[in-house]
DNA sequence: GTCTATAGATGGATAGAC
DNA sequence: GTCTATCCATCTATAGAC
């Protein structure tokens, strides 16, 4: 507060890219190598930045995994949600299934293109669901307003349903998304001799909604 | 060998049960809380046996993760071959898609049921796709021997479809099965406010079955 | 074979100098 | 604010007694 405006600037700047190199770095080596198997150690070296930066900016390698986690999903469910806002306008407050699976499936399905730099962050939110800390579990099992919404578009489009069966057909759908992982494609492509190719987007999208639309019709 | 019988018998049993224990300790701790959150202590602890017993029967704590992965597994796939093979005899060789896929689901399904001692293990399976070690990984990745007499039944199913269609189809069928975890049946029941009960076996095996062949004819 | 004791390595976090 | 040095907890693995 007592410090010249211009030297401010400047520490702040420095602060915020030491911060944003820290959040990257982790970012990236939580997504591909797991997030008990990345130390702070690895993080502050592939950062290029001192070992005691990720406690004096985030308090702990713990809080640091959580703000990540945060972003990201707030991300995902906003694109997702505008997605969906933007169905119901084309279609008077009642899109029917395929573009609600499209707002689904889309955001995570662009962000995981190979030209993406979101691609990571794709790969991390996937594995925050099964390695997650107890408070991301947490979070990730209560907190369901976005899907909710989701959940009441689809019973809205299929009221001849029994709502338990959206539920479960909604369940298999984020399983189709949450499978899309970089082993499992890779598995995918050995088992297929290479006849699939994960890097075609928009091919993906449209396999998908075609195989989730029919499933969503039966 | 100098030993006699009776006291080799006896020798034997309790090397069996210590390493049993050990492996039922360690496969329940495993898939409760994540590979990398468990220590030999706590497998050890757990089985109430010594904490050299870990390396003196399985050489490391990888080693005993490894051999419980490879149990298991393959214990999975031989029921899933039997029963593809059981659905090839009932249809000469041809079974129509639904049978294929109730081969795929149907094992690790009943081996979930809350009252089978093999709940424990599916969730290992499942766990262990993410968090494996890169020997497990690479296991998963390039074994898909099992897989492909799946792949092999569904494109004899749908000959009129492309190749790769049905590989992608498989892998959406995968992440079906795959997203059975605990956390993901919790976060459903909190979704569906209670709607839907993942005990009943037979009902969910049903609805995937539905939402998968209707994805398959598409 | 079982068990205790401990080696040897690594991790998260922090105090204190600058 | 940054960085070094270090504390202290925890882990796997093993040597050696019994």
């Amino acid at each position: 507060m007592t410090e010249p405006v211009a030297a401010n600037d400047v520490t702040e700047t420095t602060q915020a890219a030491t911060k944003a190199a820290v959040f990257a770095a982790a970012e990236r080596l939580f997504a591909l190598h797991g997030f008990q198997n990345v130390s702070v150690r690895d993080i502050t070296a592939e950062a290029g930045v001192n070992l005691a930066s990720v406690n004096y900016h985030f308090g702990s390698k713990d809080a640091l995994l959580f703000e990540i986690f945060k972003r990201r999903t707030s991300e995902l469910n906003r694109e997702r949600a505008r997605m969906l806002h933007e169905a119901n306008d084309r279609h008077q407050g009642k899109p029917p299934v395929r573009e609600i699976l499209a707002a689904l499936f889309t955001p995570p399905l662009k962000w995981a293109s190979p030209d993406n730099d979101r691609r990571i962050s794709v790969q991390f939110i996937i594995r925050s669901r099964s390695e997650g800390t107890a408070e991301m579990r947490d979070a990730l099992v209560n907190d369901v307003s976005h899907l909710a919404r989701f959940a009441d578009a689809l019973i809205a489009a299929r009221p001849d349903l029994p709502r338990e069966i959206v539920y479960w057909r909604l369940h298999f759908c984020l399983g189709m998304v949450h499978n899309n992982r970089f082993a499992e494609f890779d598995r995918l492509h050995v088992l297929s001799d290479g006849a699939t190719r994960e890097g075609d987007t928009e091919a993906l999208l449209k396999r998908m909604l075609d195989f989730a639309e029919a499933g969503f019709l039966a």
